[in-house]
DNA sequence: ATGGCTACGATCCGTAGA
């Protein structure tokens, strides 16, 4: 079973793109965000006929979530319950026995802005909302664009970075915190390659330069991180003409 | 040197992303 995600920056813009890349990677679910696009014009035929159900919660210009899956969605829940918030950032949908949240976290602009403060009660809200869903779901994924880089190792400069949101220690705090839960990043239970990332600035020749952040990630319960056998960013989407900024993420499991 | 792309929705620039 392989899930996945990917900030396509545009659903619109990508659906070329994401439909290659599903008939190419065949995945069995896949976290999309930063859809751009109103439920209205949310592409469901088009995913349907590559083989895909959807769950979406989209807005006009910003953010957006959806889940795709190839078996039917069940369970379907937007937003983070208690936390009232008009921007689209979290779906969660259940297939077969497997609990999906798909988040799309607060940029947080600037460490001290308003938006940093929206940030971090935005993680410490998902955490509690997190945990309720563990309680109820032992197999569970929390897959996305969390815009935090974890640890040093995960940002292509630490000095240049250091203190800047992002990599602020108070939201690697909050993403810890999600740790804290018994989540596991999927990514780093295993071997990986030295400087990989999952985002490049498309200044700056970023790419190129392997000038990035891995700030999308794939936690997963401890029930789900047993059967974990790989994970993996695929950066050949990145290549392309007119890519997101973002490259999928994709973690595979084993089902019994 | 604080810019540099890209997408969007409004017009031909401002906002936001990270």
């Amino acid at each position: 079973m392989k899930l996945a995600t990917w900030n396509v920056n545009s659903l619109k813009v990508r659906l070329p793109h994401l439909g290659d890349w599903l008939a190419q990677v065949q995945p069995d679910v896949v976290c999309l965000q930063e859809l751009k696009t109103e439920d209205a014009k949310f592409p469901r035929a088009e995913l349907q006929a590559a083989g895909y159900q959807s769950a979406f919660s989209g807005q006009k210009t910003y953010n957006g979530v959806a889940i795709l899956a190839r078996a039917p969605l069940a369970g379907v829940s937007t937003g983070i319950p208690g936390f009232a918030d008009e921007q689209k950032r979290v779906i969660a949908a259940t297939i077969s026995d497997l609990r999906v949240i798909c988040v799309y976290c607060p940029n947080g602009q600037a460490v001290g802005s308003e938006k940093y403060d929206y940030k971090l009660r935005w993680f410490a809200a998902l955490r509690d909302y997190l945990a309720a869903e563990l309680a109820r779901h032992p197999k569970l994924a929390v897959a996305g664009d969390f815009n935090v880089a974890p640890e040093d190792r995960d940002v292509h400069d630490p000095k240049a970075w250091e203190g800047q949101v992002h990599v602020s220690e108070p939201e690697r705090a909050a993403w810890r915190a999600l740790l804290g839960l018994g989540l596991k990043d999927a990514f780093r239970l295993f071997e990986q390659p030295e400087k990989a990332y999952s985002w490049w600035d498309y200044r700056m020749m970023a790419f190129r330069r392997n000038a990035g952040l891995r700030i999308d990630q794939i936690l997963v319960s401890a029930e789900l991180a047993k059967r974990c056998t790989g994970c993996t960013i695929d950066k050949a989407p990145r290549k392309l003409e007119r890519p997101s900024d973002h490259a999928p993420v994709v973690a595979e499991f084993s089902v019994d």
